[in-house]
DNA sequence: CTGTTAGCGCATTCAC
DNA sequence: GTGAATGCGCTAACAG
């Protein structure tokens, strides 16, 4: 007993293939009648269509193509659930691609994944090599860029302004009191650069930007490395007052060795965040940070190709920035602090 | 300028277009001159194949499907990352499927996933619904069950054992010096109930056993909802001495809410988390953790599919137990405490 | 609104 | 070791 085919249908329901070919992708497109006798065949032999032979008929696959820079990192999981969650009880399927935070690599992917036709693409960032992106232009399926915002997009992007995020922390901090205000990046890709242009442009126009302050390191963000770069930050500029950190995880791992070291929090150390990942709102004091809307990202994205496919007409502006949200929570409420101090 | 096709390789390189077919599968069936020519013509040509052709001509894709529970679970993530690194490099590629912790919706995923015949199917654990494995039995493709283990599995599988990982903890915290050790668990999916069970089997055998100890929810596992069990059992059980939970995130949230409540660790709650997902090691106190193989599980279980698919003989037996490792830290270390607390 | 014809690009089968 | 014929299951293009 072998898997029904369209023909096994058509049979049954006593019309063409090609009939049934139709009523399964555009109901709309036959009669009534046929599409009830349809149905019924399709319900009976419980036919599944075959998406391979599909794919090669039409020169259009349902595959939606992913790339993201790393699995370890909390933000692109939570993208991708995000898209998981768009194409849910569509046709649409994902397929990832891993590019390790490289440029070239993303580039051999986009390479690979184009030879399959797929629904739509979706790739991080806005920095992709010159090939990469005359490939995106070329290609006819959707192209989505997530996690930052561009003017010249490819196609379509959706994110928020790392720049203006970081630019925002670092101006509260500056509000708050904070003057040799350090930041802390690790891995340093595209994003994290983003927001240490933001960091500097706001630190430059306060007069207190001192290239010192930027301790950066292209070990991946761990809470562990995070205690360790504390170490560094106060053997090279020992009167830093505040760290404003490009990923959560490094701002706990600050906060647990400022506790080590009875360094209080805020008094002699603020700390702010980035991403809001869950931890840095339960410790104590609670953690500043800067909320971004992830599992949206993926989503919107996901969304974005699914539309453009069906033709539906969506928003003309091509640039969705989906903004962010600073959360100012006790680690650098310095003003309350010394008022509770006294 | 379209595609090249196996019939253009076929042409410059002077041969038929299904000598070009076996050259790229399965160079060693072809003579060398042939595959020297073969391989040039491709290369020339930027020969890609198509695997939707491929795949309805040969009724082999070369996907394996991959059902995971959920996205923002970390340890899943890293089960995807492992099985990510495994297919680096090869023809396969891993379309993803999220069961939501449904084994109906799971069953439903099977269904759709057997039918765009997979090179390999990895499923999360062992409860799939008896269609769910009835249908993995028929197929033709290897199936893998990850992250725990059990004795009649569905084809391979690999993991640790959720039930003796729990119980090893266990009697640790019991040889430690504790007595009212509650196990808190979050989600109670399958593996959290089998460590529940590996608990409740420690404690019983040493005569520690309530039923009141046992602090579970619905809910999803995270920092937050870890601080606001930690209420719960204080109220429910007052003399509760230490926590053993379902996962590191509710373990860190109730370290934060003893650090908030000045409850010490170990000497007034000790506790210890599960599957060490790197912040425990961090804090202050160190909180104690089973270490779990995430990203190795994985990586094993692709390459279990790989290797089935290209016929390599493999270990014989199907079950891969990849252990665990208790990871002892200060927040159980009460002998050690009491000493130095004198 | 429905059917006919003709492939999509590749791998299987059987020759040689 | 290599090739010819055939079809995988579906859909585009055109009729009617």
């Amino acid at each position: 007993m072998k898997k029904p085919t369209l023909i096994d249908v058509a049979r049954i329901a006593d019309v063409s293939a090609i009939t049934v070919s139709r009523t399964l992708r555009d109901p709309e497109r036959v009669s009534e009648s046929t599409r009830i006798k349809v149905q019924a065949a399709v319900e009976e032999l419980g036919y599944v269509p075959d998406s391979a032979a599909s794919t090669l008929a039409s020169k259009r696959s349902t595959v939606i193509g992913m790339l993201v820079p790393s699995f370890s990192n909390n933000v692109f999981s939570q993208v991708l659930a995000g898209a998981y969650d768009a194409i849910e009880g569509t046709k649409y399927s994902i397929q990832i691609g891993n590019t390790r935070y490289s440029a070239l690599k993303e580039e051999e992917m986009v390479r690979r994944f184009l030879t399959m036709k797929p629904a739509g693409m979706i790739v991080a960032g806005v920095d992709q090599t010159e090939m990469t992106r005359k490939l995106l232009k070329a290609t006819d399926c959707p192209v989505v860029q997530v996690m930052d915002i561009a003017d010249d997009p490819i196609d379509s992007i959706v994110g928020f302004s790392n720049f203006q995020a970081a630019a925002e922390a670092t101006y509260y901090m500056i509000q708050e009191g904070f003057r040799r205000i350090a930041f802390v990046g690790t891995r340093m890709d595209p994003r994290t650069q983003m927001r240490m242009a933001g960091y500097r442009s706001m630190m430059e126009k306060s007069g207190l930007y001192d290239p010192a302050l930027q301790i950066t390191t292209q070990i991946k963000s761990s809470v562990e490395i995070g205690r360790h770069l504390l170490g560094d930050i106060l053997s090279t500029v020992p009167d830093c007052d505040a760290v404003f950190c490009n990923n959560d995880d490094v701002a706990v791992g600050i906060a647990f060795e400022c506790e080590r070291r009875n360094i209080r929090i805020p008094q002699d150390m603020g700390i702010c965040g980035f991403n809001d990942l869950g931890t840095t709102s339960q410790m104590n004091p609670a953690v500043t940070s800067v909320h971004t809307p992830r599992v949206e990202i993926g989503k919107v994205a996901a969304q974005i190709v699914i539309d453009a496919n069906a033709k539906i007409e969506t928003r003309s502006e091509k640039i969705y920035d989906l903004g962010f949200e600073l959360k100012k929570r006790a680690s650098t409420n310095l003003r309350g602090a010394a008022f509770r101090s006294r």
